[in-house]
DNA sequence: GTCTTTTAGTCTCAATATGAAACTTAATTT
DNA sequence: AAATTAAGTTTCATATTGAGACTAAAAGAC
C-alpha cells in the first residue's frame, strides 16, 4: 500500500502500521500469550523472515517490546505493551465480525466474561451518555488535527446529504 | 499473507478478506459516502488495476454491491452492503487506536453523535449485562466450530496461567 | 442520430514484497 | 568442551503492486 499523501485520517495512520494481514495475527497470537519468536513462527506457519520483518516493525513501533525471557536470561522475547494491549476491541472487532458474516453458527472461539463464563456482548457504538448509536446518528467533525483539506472534504460530504 | 493452514479463527479468516490496507480504505471512504470508480481512486490515490481488483473482491464477499448510478442508468457504482456496514465498529476501533496512540491531541476528524454533537464513547468490551471488561476479565472457551486443534490449544493456554 | 467526452476499466512492464530453504551466530544444555 | 537449540539472516524464485498507456461502452452535446 503505497500512499500517494498522507490522508488526515487516523484509519490510515493506524492502516499503515498494522494493516497487512500478518501483523494483526502476530498481535493475536500475542494476546493468547505467545511470547517466542518460534512460537509466533509455529503457530502461524509465517516464515522466519517475514515474521523477523514484522516483530521489529512492531517493536519499532511500540506494539510489543523486547524483554528479557526470564530473570538473568540473555535471550528475549515480545510481549504487548499497553499501545499493544489496547488493540483489544480492534480484535474484538475482527472476532465479532467474522463470527457473524463468515462462520455463522460456527464460530471458532468464543469470548467469554470470566466471571459468569458468558459471552461478551457485540461491541456497540455508544453516545457519550451511553445510549447505543447507529450509522445514521453519526456525524463527523474535524478534530484539532484536520488539515485544510480534511476541513473542505468534511463540507462538501455535508452538502452532499 | 499465505496461511498454511486455515487458523480456524475468525479473525484470520475476517484478515483474509479485508486484511490489506487499501481493502480497509476503500471501506472507509465507501462510509464516506464514496461509491464510484473514479471518486474512491482519486480520493485514495491508488492505482486503477489494484482498486478495481479490490472492488472485485469486496463485492464477491457481499461487503459491497454493484448498483445502477441511478434509475435506469446503465452504469453502475458501490455501496455498503449490510455486511459492509457491520465493520462500522472495526473502523471506530481503528480510529480510535490511531487517535489515541499515534494521533494524541491531533485527532483529524471527530465521529460525534447528531444529535447532541459530542464525540462518541471509546469502544468497551462489555459484558452480558453491560459491565465492562478488561482484558483480565476474558477468557475463551471454544464455539461450536472448534477444530479438534483449537480445543488442544485451548486447554494448553488453561494450563499456562 | 452522430460526434465528443467521460467513465470504468484492462494491459504491459518495471519495481517491490513474499515465501521456502539453506546458512549463521549466539545462548543454553549436556 | 561439545552438542543442541533458538533466533535470526541470506539467497533466490515467484507473486504482487504501481504507473501509465490503451480500450470499450455510456453519457452528453449538437
Amino acid at each position: 500500500m503505497k500512499l500517494a499523501d498522507p490522508l488526515n485520517c487516523s484509519v490510515a495512520a493506524t492502516l499503515e502500521i498494522i494493516g497487512e494481514g500478518w501483523t494483526l495475527l502476530i498481535i493475536r497470537e500475542a494476546f493468547l500469550g505467545t511470547r517466542r519468536f518460534a512460537d509466533f513462527q509455529h503457530h502461524l506457519g509465517i516464515a522466519r523472515n517475514i515474521l523477523s520483518d514484522r516483530l521489529k516493525k512492531l517493536t519499532r513501533h511500540g506494539i510489543l517490546k523486547r524483554a528479557p525471557i526470564g530473570p538473568g536470561a540473555k535471550r528475549h522475547d515480545y510481549r504487548l505493551t499497553e499501545k499493544g494491549r489496547e488493540l483489544l476491541p480492534l480484535l474484538v472487532a475482527l472476532t465479532q465480525w467474522g463470527d457473524r458474516w463468515i462462520n455463522p453458527d460456527s464460530a471458532p472461539l468464543t469470548m467469554i466474561d470470566r466471571r459468569d463464563g458468558k459471552p461478551i456482548r457485540p461491541l456497540r457504538i455508544q453516545a457519550a451518555d451511553g445510549r447505543p448509536l447507529t450509522l445514521h446518528d453519526l456525524a463527523l467533525a474535524p478534530g484539532p488535527g484536520a488539515t485544510e483539506a480534511t476541513r473542505t472534504r468534511l463540507k462538501t460530504l455535508r452538502d452532499e446529504h
